[in-house]
Formats: C-alpha cells, structure tokens, sequence
RNA sequence: GGCCCGUUGGUGAAACGGUUAACACACAUGCCUUUCACGCAUGCAUUUAUGGGUUCAAAUCCCGUACGGGUCACCA
C-alpha cells in the first residue's frame, strides 16, 4: 500500500492538490520593506493587557511600513470557546482604537482576500496539507490512547528521559502502511502525527527580533498536527495561516518560544519560508516583593476594560505602552511633543527582552500630562462620555451645564504650563462637584486648614463680603482686595512679609483666602479661586457664604 | 528534572570594551506661589544579582552559582 493510498484511506473526502491553496492566496503585493501581522486570540472572552500591548505593536509595525495588519481568531479548541467570544475581542479592540486591515469584522463577518479568518473555518485547508503530508511520508496516524501516553510518560520520568513522543517511544511511527489499515478497518480511533526528520543531538539557531540569537536543540518530536475532531493543533495551524496569509512577522508572547524548534521544522517540511519572529516578554506585576506575570484573574488592571472604566485616554495608554515598547520613545516623544504617536518608528530592536513591570503610577502621569493638553471641549467630552456609561447623575448634570462646565474646565487650561490635576475622567467629578449646586447641596463636611476658629471665620467671611466682595472686580483688584482684608483683620498682606515676622501678625493672606476658598467650596484644593468665583456669579458666592455663615454659627 | 530566556537605583530604563552609569516616573528637601497643581533647584546606584576568568581597560566578552520567568497536551 503506497503513501498516496494511505492518504485516500485517511482523508477520503480531501483534495491534497495544495497547489490550488499556493495560488489562491498568492504572495501579497505590497511596497518594498512593508511587514504583515496579525493578532490571533482564542475567543475566550476579553483581551488581557499583555495580548493588547502585542497588538499595539503588531499594528504599529504594520502601518510604519505600509503593510497588513489583520484579525485571525483561533478556536481549534472548541472546549473553551465562550459565546460571543469575538465580540468581546473585538470591542476591547475597538474601544483601543485598534483598527484591522484585514479579517474578523463580528461573529460571522469578515474582510481581506485571505480568509476565512477564523480557524474552525479553514478545516478543509488544514486537511489537505495533512493529506500532502501523509503523501510524502511526513506525517503518520496514531492510534495510542491517552492512557498510553501517559503511561510512556511515567517511564521516561522514571527513567530521567526527556518526555514526548519521540525516536524508541513512537510507537506508531514504525506502523507499516498495512497495519494502519487493518487497525483503521477495525474502527480504531487515531489522530495524525508530523513524523519529525529532526535530532536532538542538532543544535540550531533561530534568529528573534528581540532576543536575538537563541540556540536550541533540534526538534524531533511527533507532534500532534490534526486532533481527533479533525481540527489542526496550534503548531500546525500557525504554520499553515501564517504562511497562507502570508504574514512576514509573528510577534506573540514569549512563552511561544520554546516551540519555535517544532515552528521552524514545520515551514521548512511544508516547504515554506518561515516568518520572521519577535517574542515580547511578559508584562509583569509586583507583588510581596516579588515580580509574576500580570494575571488576568487577580489583577483588575490586567483587563483592557479597566482602563475604560478608569477613564484614562487611549491615546494615554498608547503612549504608555509605546514607553515599554520601545525603550527610547520616552526621550524621543519629549525632545518632539508636536509630533504624535505614528511619526515614531517603532524599531524590535529596542523592546526589551526581559519583561517590564506594569507602573501604574507612571501610567497616571502620562494620562495626567495627555489631559494637561487638551482643550477644556475635549476634557468636557471626555469627562460626559465617561459618564455617561459610568455616572449617570454626573452625566446629567454635565449635560445641563455644558457651557459652565466647559469654562471650568478650562481654567488654567491652554496656557504655557496648564493646571494638571486630571489624571483620569473617573476621578473628575471627585475634583470639581463642588461647582454644581445639585452636588454641593450636600456638603457637610469643610476641610479647614490654618484657620479653625468658628468665630474668627465667620468673621473674616463677614468682613468680606460687606466690605470687599465686589462681583465685578478683576482679577488684580480682587486680589488687592484680599490683602486689604488681611490687613484690617491682623494678617499679613505678603506671605514674606509674615515669614518675616510672623509673630507681628495672625497669618497671611494665604489663611485668608483659604478661608473664602473653603467656604464656597468645602475643599481647599480647587482651581483657582478668583475664577471660581467669577464662574458661580454674585448670587451664588454670597449664597454660599451667607449659608455658610448661618450654618456655622449653632 | 530537561530545554530556552532574563537579572543595571523604589519603577521603566540608557549605555552594545574606555562617560562623573543618561533620561523619565516615584520619593525627599528647598525656592516660587492666595490653595493645590505647575515650574525651578538640589538629593536619591562609591556601582550594574553573585563568584571567578580574559583585557592596559568589563555593566558590556567567557565560565560557574543564585534568583526570576517560560515551556515540556488531541490548550492556545
């Protein structure tokens, strides 16, 4: 019985002409130097930080050099598969800003002359190559059972032999064509094998874009191509999608590099030209002192949806992530900050080959400064957005005062050193509810600094506004106003001048304004005050006070 | 256990055989300031996990050790 018979008998139903395939998805036409990549999750629901971040960078190697970035969604393995899987990928792609090229749109959609782009899809594929395999005498069926396994497993532990299926201990590789058939005629269950031409004893060397050269012992495991339900195991699915899409380079998470001895033998059996491969390095976490890989089920940040909720920009958490991708863009982006996020090439050169440590702080800092930036509008959208998937009293609120709220927002706002307070939409309305009546109707709680004396602030708040309140005032005259104030009650006018001599006064102005913040506000961190008042307008300040003043005197 | 990878300050990290071991975040102190924030100034690794070796010269090259990570499925 021939090799080609032994085909029929396994595939009956499948074309092994794979010439039909090399001509249906033809070398991509693309400009000189241009790279094509692809991000394939399982559909197991959302993505995680750390397969986000390869995604970023496998679409910003795509679009700096005019290439391909495209969507492939891996479900071979349908015990896992979670209802609306693809959807859950997709949005968390969306909501980053992620655009494809190519590939899964929804559930059943898709888009690009590659396709399917979903692997359950690509079944027939699969099978004709395992067909053209089996032809040549590269790949073989075999019936062992689990148990069986298993149990050779046990003997090469117990005999301190490396584990696997492989030279003495596959079985079914020495199967004579006629075995295979009268055990198949028998009804015995099988799966198909790639029979490895390699040795353990050959060292090869495999070139990473970011690891650089890594030397490993050849592959000479069977290892499974097809499973029982017909479906190719992820070897083998790589390496017949990546060649067919022709992707240029695979860039996954490291943990995939100890399969690159089994990767690379694949493409070269099949004939193919391998891509080339970049592995990232975890993103890590730390905990008790000691690093671990970000994990989805403990840590809330390793979800892509805790950042939406947070409200942190995206354009945020790009250029965060582009700071650990690419170890030089901190520098770059600070001696170009006119420039953006796509005139910086990204280079694999300069992602660092040990895993970085997720810094939230520093995460916050960058969304702080991005939000420093933007134009008190764009903080208003934002901010409503925000809220209105998170806060529906605030977003109402927003909403009613759109204008006013917009002016607030731009205090301080698009000049040379803006106020930077913002670090995230979430924590806004923590920083200014005080300017909404709806909001501060509530307050009962004045955070007073220096100045603690009932007496001594109604007082003060009294002198104020019968004397030197003045709604119209300008911001000089206001100020002016103030020190006049401090002077008539015993404080200093400058700040120098009580440091000076602090035992000549009861304090400075600074006490005294902080008096006037606190009572309007209830907080004594707030934007500045002249503005703050300015925006409330007469009646409301003196309201305010006049509360203030009457509920302060029990 | 086998096989791979990694280890520079609290954090991200630069430096690819010759620098005072950059820069950013964080932290601390001071200045400025009506608060906070901003800004400014200063401080923060006598030394690159560790022990050897090569060299006139090592964070950089080699070997060992420790620690951390990954992987060894009909999961991806």
């Amino acid at each position: 019985m021939t090799n080609k018979e032994l085909a029929d008998l396994l595939l009956p139903n499948v074309d092994s002409d794979v010439s039909y395939y090399e001509e249906k998805y033809p070398e991509r036409d693309l400009p000189e130097g241009a790279v094509v990549t692809r991000f394939a999750p399982s559909p197991t629901g959302f993505v995680h930080m750390g397969s986000l971040f390869a995604s970023f960078i496998e679409k910003k190697a795509a679009n700096d050099s005019n290439g391909v970035f495209y969507l492939r969604i891996e479900d071979t393995d349908q015990k896992r598969e979670v209802e609306n899987g693809v959807t859950g990928i997709i949005n968390d792609l969306n909501n980053f800003d992620i655009t494809i090229d190519e590939g899964m749109l929804s559930e059943t959609e898709e888009k690009g002359a590659y396709g399917p782009y979903t692997q359950s899809k690509r079944r027939d594929i699969y099978q004709a190559y395992v067909k053209h395999l089996i032809e040549e005498g590269l790949a073989y069926p075999c019936f062992c059972s689990p148990e069986e396994i298993e149990e050779t497993r046990q003997i090469q532990e117990k005999r301190k032999q490396r584990i696997g299926y492989y030279g003495r201990y596959a079985k079914c590789r020495r199967l004579t064509n006629e075995e295979i058939k009268e055990k198949v005629s028998n009804g015995e269950p099988y799966i198909i094998r790639f029979k490895s031409p390699g040795s353990f004893d050959n060292k090869i060397k495999v070139h990473d874009l970011v690891k650089g050269d890594i030397e490993f012992p050849e592959n000479d495991l069977d290892i499974v191509i097809l499973k029982s339900d017909g479906l190719p195991t992820y070897h083998f699915a790589h390496a017949i999608d990546d060649h067919l899409m022709r992707t240029t380079h695979v860039i996954r998470g490291d943990e995939w590099i100890s399969s690159l001895p089994i990767h690379v033998q694949l493409f070269s059996s099949l004939g193919f030209k391998a891509p080339k491969y970049a592995h990232l390095s975890p993103i890590m976490k730390e905990e008790d002192g000691k690093k671990r890989k970000l994990s989805k089920r403990k840590d809330p940040e390793a979800a892509v949806s805790f950042y939406h909720e947070k409200g942190i920009p995206v354009p945020a958490v790009k250029l965060y992530l582009m700071t650990i991708a690419n170890t030089n863009f901190e520098q770059w982006y600070d001696a170009n900050k006119e420039k953006g996020l796509d005139d910086f090439k990204f280079d694999f050169k300069k992602v660092s080959g040990s895993g970085s440590l997720f810094d939230v702080d520093k995460l916050y800092n960058i969304s702080k400064n991005y939000i420093s930036y933007l134009k008190a509008s764009e903080v208003y959208e934002g901010t409503l957005k925000w809220a209105k998937e998170y806060d529906e009293e605030f977003a109402t609120i927003l909403e009613r005062h759109a204008d006013y709220a917009a002016k607030l927002f731009n205090i301080e706002r698009e000049q040379k050193k803006p106020r930077k307070d913002y670090s995230c939409f979430s924590m806004i309305k923590s920083q200014i509810w005080y300017m909404f009546d709806e909001l501060y109707q509530n307050v009962t709680d004045y955070d007073f600094k220096t100045i603690q004396d009932k007496d001594e602030i109604n007082h003060i708040l009294d002198l104020y506004l019968n004397k030197y309140y003045h709604a119209e005032d300008d911001k000089e005259t206001w100020f002016n106003r103030l020190k006049d104030l401090s002077e008539e009650l015993g404080y200093a006018k400058e700040v120098k001048q009580y440091k000076e001599n602090p035992d000549a006064y009861k304090g400075h102005v600074g006490d005294i304004s902080m008096v006037l913040r606190v009572a309007l506000t209830s907080r004594s961190m707030t934007p500045d005050l002249y503005e703050l008042m300015h925006l409330l307008g007469e009646e409301r300040v003196k309201e305010r006070y006049l509360t203030f003043i009457k509920g302060n005197s029990d």
